[in-house]
Parts: structure tokens; C-alpha cells; sequence
DNA sequence: TATTTATGTTGTCGGCGAAAACATTGTGCG
DNA sequence: CGCACAATGTTTTCGCCGACAACATAAATA
């Protein structure tokens, strides 16, 4: 008997010494968790251990548990470029864009509370020393950029530097999403939450928009 | 010899059995910790080493770490309480109440950056369950929502649900504070970082203001 | 003074991140 | 074909941490 795992499991399912795909499983298994129980209770022994791989083999993957989480976090950077280029590509004039925009920004948030912490928390320690999440980070933001550049020269927004409009913009969209996310949203009103994140993200907007003088 | 650590010491100072203070010491020297590493690599080990007691004296004060976090995190409700409270008194105007109450908010959220991000983080567990964060949460709020109020039954700001007004406002605030403190704002111009928030707090907030045909 | 309550200590358990030394597999080069 | 080497996974170990149970001491109170 060779394989004592195989031995144990009472099947001849090959189970090579290596695993293969590691890395990848990894990365799944970790997002799994994370929207279960959240960012900082992940555990490197623990996802090893529902894979079936002996507690140090994803030290072969990543230098240490922080590495990993910037890893996943420059995943959900990918995915929040995808749906807000998505929403905005939906539309042509740069307020709906905009507006479009942030909504998907926020509900991407709304659909991935955890992972989202994790992109914007404290939990990641050096951010800036992982470049595949620097890399991921800056794309996300390009999509906010470009409908800013766009919404300035067609003269739509107020004219003012385009990269504070952006930076103004993403704050709005960020500043709903996190609240909304922490549950500070009480709702007092008969409209529903969701309505009053419309609002807000509207009345928000509204200050970019070019008005008359200027 | 009745006191080990007496003897060790080679001093008489009495060290008496009993701290007499450890609650708030133990605060104090979180704090202190928060600030120089960050909210999550707290140890109450390493608290209880410093203070110069044993490592289960602070659970006679708190009931886990996490509460311990909760208090700090209420603490730091009051003092954003207090800052942003003087800086809307410092002004008659709803619109100078609101703007430079929100940049109080930012400046403290600048000036405390680890305790900002344990306040609205996703450190702190279950942060409904501790009755004094919530209150401390929401006499915070209470700035903000009696600005609003004002701004609306004076005419200046858009009149809407004074609640859905002071969110909006929130989120503008909060979403600067957080990605300026993550290091987000990136300025490409001559003029610092500084201002470029100022600017940013101001298109935000324009969107709050009464506009002709409301 | 005697009892109860608040506070601090010792000892211990299980879990975690991380490193060192070792084992196995696949790969490329002679 | 065969061998050295790199990549990947394992075993073992260390130190740290949060948390609990049992015990010790001081302070308050009756």
C-alpha cells in the first residue's frame, strides 16, 4: 500500500502527490469562506484542511495568508471593473453613465459585502506591496475616469479637473456602498432601502452635473 | 517574602494586588497600540504584558477581545461626536454648518486613521450587540441630522426627507474620509491632497443645496 | 469580625501563522 | 534512456494568541 490517504479512503481514486491546481482551489475555497464567516477569520490551516493538503503546502502559493487575501482582493477589483464597464457601456449620455455606474459599483458591494470589506478594509496589511493588486485597483478606478473625461469635454459635467470629478464620484459611490454594507441604512420612511440608496446616489450626482454659470 | 514580583523587582515598592485601574489603562494602551500597528494585530496578551499583569486580568473587564474593540470604537463616536458638533457651531448657515462640520469629520478621521478604520471597519464582530457603540453611533449621526433639519425648514437645502439628507451627506463625507485614508487620493496636480479634498467635499455637498425650480 | 463580591493569578487547551528539514513528482538536458 | 534539478507537498516544530476553569487576594458590607 502505497498511499496511506487512498488506504484510508477505501478507493483507488488516484490521489496524486501532488495536487495540481492548488493555487486556483486555493483562491476558491477562500472566497467561499470569506463570505461566510467574513475576512479575518479565514485560516490558512482550515482551507488546507477541506482540501485535503497537508497545513504548510499553501506556503507554496503564496508567501504568507496576507498575500492570498491580496490575491482575492485583486480578483473582486477584476469583477468590479466588469459590471461597472458593463453598466456603463449600457448607456451613452455620461450622467447616466454615471449614474449607471455607481449603482452597479454599489450593487456589486451590496452582492459581495464581505470580499468588498476586504478590497477597501484594513485588513490587507501592505497593499501597495502586491502590484497584481495595484494593477487590478487602478483598471477598476480607469472606468470612473473615462466616463469623467467623457462627461467634461461633451461639457455635461461642471469643468472643473478631471480627475478630482472622478475621485469626488467614486467617493459618493463608495462612502453609500459602505454604509449601506455596515447597515447604517435605517430606513425611517415607507420607501425601502433600496430606493432611498437611489436617492442618495442621485443627490450625490447631482453636484457634478454642469449647472448654469458656470 | 510575601510578594514574588517584590522580591524580583528588588524594590519595596508596594505593587499592590489589586491594579485599581486596569480598565482604563487597558483602553489607554490600545489606543495607544491601535495607532502604531493597526486595529487586528491588538493583543490583549501583549496589553496585559505592558500594564504588567497577568494575561487574564483584562477579561475581568471585557467580556472578550472584541468587546474591548467596541469600547474603543465608542469612544472614538464621542470625540467625532464632539469635533464635528463644535465645528457646526462654530456657523449660522446650514450650508457652512455642513461643510465645515464634514471636514472636521474628515480631519478626524485623517488625524485617527486606525481608530476610523476599527469605528466603521470590519474588525469589530457584531457591533449591534454592544448597546454603548450603538448609542455613541447615533448621537454621532445626530450632528448631521440636526444640520439637516435645519438646512430644510430654513429653505437652503433641497427639500427632501431630512433622514435621506443627512445619509447623503454622510456618504459623501465618509467616502472621502475612507479612500483618503487608504491612501486613494492620488493628486496629479500642483495643488496638495489637501485641497483636492476641500474641492471634492464641495461638489459633493452642492448636490444638497436648493436649486431654482425645487 | 465574618461573609460576600470584585479583581487578579496560575495552569491549561486548542488553534493559528510561519519556518526548517525532508519527500515526491515532473521536466529538461546529456 | 537516465540523471540532475526545480516545483510542489509533508512532517515537525516554535512561539503566539484567545479563552476557559480553578484558585488567591483584596475590598466592601453587614
Amino acid at each position: 500500500m502505497s498511499n496511506l490517504r487512498e488506504a484510508v479512503a477505501g478507493v483507488d481514486a488516484h490521489q496524486p502527490y501532488h495536487h495540481g491546481n492548488l493555487r486556483n482551489e486555493l483562491l476558491d475555497k477562500a472566497l467561499a469562506q470569506l463570505k461566510q464567516v467574513g475576512p479575518d477569520k479565514i485560516s490558512l490551516r482550515a482551507l488546507a484542511r477541506e482540501i485535503g493538503v497537508s497545513q504548510t503546502a499553501p506556503y507554496r502559493h503564496f508567501a504568507d495568508k496576507n498575500a492570498l487575501l491580496a490575491a482575492l482582493a485583486a480578483q473582486g477589483y477584476r469583477e468590479l471593473q466588469r459590471v461597472t464597464q458593463e453598466a456603463a457601456d449600457a448607456h451613452n449620455d455620461p450622467s447616466q453613465q454615471l449614474c449607471h455606474s455607481g449603482n452597479a459599483y454599489i450593487q456589486f458591494a451590496r452582492d459581495n459585502p464581505e470580499l468588498y470589506k476586504l478590497m477597501f478594509g484594513p485588513v490587507i496589511a501592505c497593499p501597495m506591496d502586491y502590484p497584481e493588486l495595484a494593477e487590478a485597483g487602478s483598471s477598476a478606478f480607469q472606468v470612473i475616469l473615462n466616463i469623467a473625461t467623457k462627461g467634461v469635454s461633451e461639457g455635461v459635467f461642471t469643468d472643473r479637473d478631471v480627475s478630482l470629478i472622478a475621485h469626488a464620484a467614486w467617493s459618493m459611490v463608495h462612502g453609500i456602498a459602505s454604509l449601506w454594507i455596515d447597515g447604517m441604512y435605517k430606513c425611517t420612511e415607507s420607501s425601502g432601502e433600496k430606493s432611498m440608496i437611489l436617492d442618495s446616489l442621485k443627490i450625490s450626482l447631482y453636484g457634478i452635473l454642469k449647472r448654469d454659470g458656470d
